[in-house]
DNA sequence: CTGAAAGCGCTTACAG
DNA sequence: CTGAAAGCGCTTACAG
């Protein structure tokens, strides 16, 4: 079915010369005739030859890809993150394979198979909260393909990691909350397992001890990152016979829900419960009224870790040591938190 | 520095036979004795073999994964539809590659061009706004990849399409709102050349036409697929000497632009104006009021279009005719186009 | 029932 | 400067 394409071995019959001085004259050999070598080039363009990139993948072992793991790729924070990753990835003359593990580890798993399989040259990854066991990936280095942290990142995991100040994005939205007056001011956070919700809690919990309120337990609550989840904790908060004053919301999808759940239930924002979270701003800025953020970097996050994950794949020897790095998250206020 | 996976060669070595019998065992032929298959089959799994799909695709010049390009992978509606494509290509032992053309031809033609490289099998596709050239499909159809368009689908390309029922969505949506008692209804059009804005324009006129209120010219604006366009569209609209009293909007983004602008402008939802428009659920809910939205079965559109192009890539010959699977959308009335 | 050989498209020591 | 040969990992007629 599939119309057979030009190949190096047509080219030397037609001009009666090797494979191999074709080959050579493709890549530019200096051992090769200038004659020949813009005889060969000619008919290669004449042709439309292109180097068919499956033979050189079994040469080399090399695929000239790398894959990228997030969680969802409908969530904005993870698309932008991934536009980050094709960017540098392109520029840099790799492709990039998306997967989706919806926060399973299976689906994790599976991907992580794939990649081997596929003999993908590298990985960047966004870690599934359900995946407390990352002995996949330790699989996949230890099989000689580099694996980038983004974003989720795991202690136990060695190597480059690119991660936003999520103590101090923390802390200052609880700060600024304070500011505002509020002092009974709740938080909704994520799923335990993941890292990112400890040092939000910690960054809240600093800030609440600087400014000496009391840390109330009842007063955190964790959920799965959705937006039914940041609802029905924005429920049970303000349930509580000693309801909040403010919430924190610890990511877009938590936020927005809390956001619906505080107007459904009749409060005015910011004036009765001042409302601030982790979002991205396309989104927050739609909702009435807009939403004050904690902005992150994707896009760039998406970059940095693309790029130290080709600086690894095309080192010859692992590296001396691996880097953390950390992003600086952004305070952008809007209504749904500053009092007039 | 990949450490070398275990081959079909070392298989042989240990055992003492041929790189031709383990292959055969391992593809259980019935020309292997049931001892040595057994012998093949229990080593390779201590070994933990697994075949090299580069090696396999070389052979049959088949990669077993499919691409699917969308405009943009942060738009649910493309997200969606990428989960239903990548439920069918996976549930058929395919993986599925996804590009973004961010509406721009040059990026849908690298994409194209990376899938006729890497001998991806066939293409699912949303043809970006700009693609009025369609050449680069013909091509890889001409090399015997196959094509299937979905959502955005275009008459010049032959091949099976999916599409959902934009006349019919629209018409419906326009009736609606005269139903509620408006007889000044403006719709903010996608771009021109794209077939779901022409059929979404001909239900609304249908449906004015059927209740005999005049067309205007002016009530009918085209932008890009952008929440900015829906909002500066918006302004113009209400700017008129004459303003609507219903905007019904073309899609997502565009009708949340118009939501905004309407809330901005200081105008009552609905009873100044009435909003409808294309939109995801998950998305209108959110809004205040909530958005009345045509909804699309973006998943299964996926589906289906995978389904269809599969059947293409394993069917020896190209089939007697192609097929269009149009698949209804669905009214969901809420708060933004209801009247009390 | 099993093996040697050719081949998918390419590169690269090794000869000359 | 150019070519013949081996090899990446696999499959599959062709012999036996």
């Amino acid at each position: 079915m599939r119309k057979a394409s030009v190949t190096i071995k047509e080219i030397a019959r037609q001009l009666n010369v090797s494979k191999s001085t074709v080959s050579r004259a493709l890549r530019d050999s200096s051992e090769i005739s200038g004659e020949t070598k813009q005889k060969v080039i000619d008919l290669a363009k004449s042709l439309h030859y292109a180097p068919n990139p499956i033979a050189l993948s079994l040469l080399k072992n090399r695929t000239q890809t790398i894959g990228v793991i997030v969680p969802d790729i409908a969530n904005r924070f993870y698309s932008s993150a991934i536009g980050g990753v094709e960017d540098i990835a392109y520029s840099r003359g790799y492709h990039t394979m998306i997967y989706q593990s919806h926060e399973s580890l299976e689906r994790e798993l599976a991907a992580s198979r794939h990649i081997s399989l596929r003999r993908v040259d590298g990985l960047v990854v966004a870690i599934s909260s359900q995946s407390e066991n990352i002995d996949h990936f330790i699989e996949l280095q230890e099989q000689g393909i580099p694996v980038v942290l983004f974003d989720r990142v795991i202690d136990t995991l060695q190597t480059h990691k690119v991660r936003v100040d999520d103590y101090k994005g923390a802390f200052e939205a609880t700060e600024h909350l304070i500011a505002q007056g509020c002092r009974r001011i709740a938080h909704i956070a994520g799923p335990k397992t993941v890292s990112i919700t400890r040092n939000r809690v910690d960054g809240y919990k600093e800030a609440l001890r600087k400014h000496d309120i009391p840390f109330r337990e009842e007063w955190v609550l964790h959920t799965e990152i959705t937006q039914e989840g940041g609802t029905e904790r924005t429920y049970q908060l303000m349930a509580l016979r000693d309801r909040p004053d403010a919430i924190f919301g610890a990511s877009d999808r938590i936020t927005m829900g809390i956001h619906w759940a505080i107007r459904q239930l009749g409060y005015k924002m910011p004036d009765e419960v001042a409302v601030i979270g982790f979002c991205d701003l396309g989104m927050s800025s739609l909702l009435d009224p807009p939403l004050s953020s904690i902005t992150q970097p994707s896009f760039e996050m998406g970059q940095q870790a693309t790029s130290l994950l080709l600086d690894l794949i095309e080192s010859k020897n692992t590296p001396a040591s691996y880097v953390t790095r950390v992003l600086p998250s952004n305070l952008v206020l809007q209504k749904s938190s500053v009092k007039a």
